[in-house]
DNA sequence: CGCCGTGTTGAGCATCGTCAAGCAGTGTGG
DNA sequence: CCACACTGCTTGACGATGCTCAACACGGCG
């Protein structure tokens, strides 16, 4: 198996990741509604705040923020980061209304599903309803532990968490875990997404390369200590209700 | 009509707050499965993070807290907080396994219903799995709504804002703004809520006090300036997603 | 080449946490 | 009845964490 650097291209493969909540049946009644494919370039807007959607997107490529303007023309707060093979903005197939913008971080690739095929196809198939609402719940889970985080921890850690998570989530995106992964978020992104400055991201990182914990460069990340970094980010992946973390908790 | 200060004793009666998005004819079939109905004092834990649960709880008086344990004997952060008409641990449905505990903070009622009698239901209903499923998603949209206040939100700004929420939540809950809400948080619920010391929460509450907001005295939330409030903490109640809030955004 | 976006470093300061003491209210037992 | 303990709130003093402002380095790209 040679390693991917480009996610999810042949639609009847089911990607890794997220869907893999889905069985294989289940994908292939699925995929044929995520024909249509866009691509989008960093810093690109997405959808915006208050936009009633008729469709949703699955992320085949790239990086997606979930994001709250704050202020006027300061920075802005992200409140969920999407990876490949996860749904950015299936919570809107029910909810209509977002109440957040949506924001492409690198260069991406998405699937589009419009949510009047899909409500037919769900109105059939009361499993794969559960299933795609069992994946906005896992979103909700990492929302709960997103509070926590950037409630309840110090810098250090909550960067070290923020990189687990990561991580964990893009290993599970590629199949595999690696020792270095593509890395495309800027500081200032790391900032928001942990509500520090980029200021303090820079000493932080500084002090976790110091530990000999991880390393961001070039875009790269190179974690060279992976069981260090968890604990110094008190990482236990149980709440990103992954298969191979059931056991725990 | 007179002011309820305990909720929801007529089952047969639709609650307000978040069954809201139930119609009538569909909360007159979900009724039924609400029969087993259980009482806690303050301070109990109503479930384990890692416990697996089949029955979730509606909250019918009181209030709960969504709450993680963090380090030893240390205090906990809250991750969420449920009002009366209000499913708990609905989440609980898809995906089984809780990954928080479940903490009662005042005297409270709930309603049990089981999954399995729950399943069936859905099984047949469509359109009602769909509202349950929306439930859960406003729910995540107010966890979104905690991750930026809790990151970008000074102390002044995210206690008022937090108030705010508790307000508008209430309210619904009641069916009816009120200038005089009971109030059965400590400040230290407070600060676990909004990732503070509760010190530094009592000296926000002072700031408010002297700014002519609001006060918190014996057991009671006064709003003297709703609007101030709401202004102080830069408070958009879209995020809510209530019937009367929808035009907004 | 100059410019822009990004990251790094330093100095000073504000916000908020920590520690500690004291106070009011409440419940308990003598 | 009071003594006592206990919980929750308040206030003060001090210190640390992280923010602000500013300067500069570096690389990519016109």
């Amino acid at each position: 198996m040679t390693i991917k650097d480009s996610f999810y291209n042949d639609m009847s493969v089911k990607p890794c990741g997220m869907v893999d909540h889905l069985d294989g049946a289940q994908w292939a009644r699925l995929a044929p509604l995520l024909t249509q494919h866009k691509q989008f370039t960093p810093g690109a807007v997405i959808s915006r705040r208050g936009d009633f959607l008729d469709y949703s997107l699955l992320l085949l490529d790239g990086l997606i923020a979930r994001s709250v303007p704050r202020g006027q023309r300061a920075r802005s707060t992200f409140v969920a980061l999407q990876f490949p093979g996860e749904f950015v903005d299936l919570h809107a197939f029910p909810l209509k209304r977002l109440d957040h913008d949506v924001i492409s971080l690198t260069d991406t690739r998405v699937a589009m599903i419009a949510h009047e095929p899909l409500r037919e196809l769900l109105n059939g198939d009361v499993e794969m309803a559960r299933n795609l609402w069992l994946m906005t719940l896992v979103d909700a889970s990492i929302h709960r532990h997103w509070v926590m985080r950037n409630s309840a921890m110090r810098a250090l850690a909550r960067v070290a968490n923020f990189l687990s998570e990561f991580d964990a989530r893009m290993s599970a995106a590629y199949g595999m875990e690696r020792q270095s992964l593509p890395f495309d978020l800027r500081q200032t992104d790391i900032a928001d997404a942990t509500g520090l400055t980029s200021v303090h991201v820079s000493r932080t990182l500084r002090e976790l390369r110091e530990h000999g914990c991880c390393a961001v460069t070039g875009g790269k990340l190179l974690i060279h200590d992976r069981a260090g970094l968890h604990k110094v980010g008190q990482f236990e992946p149980a709440y990103l209700y992954m298969p191979q973390s059931e056991a725990a908790l």
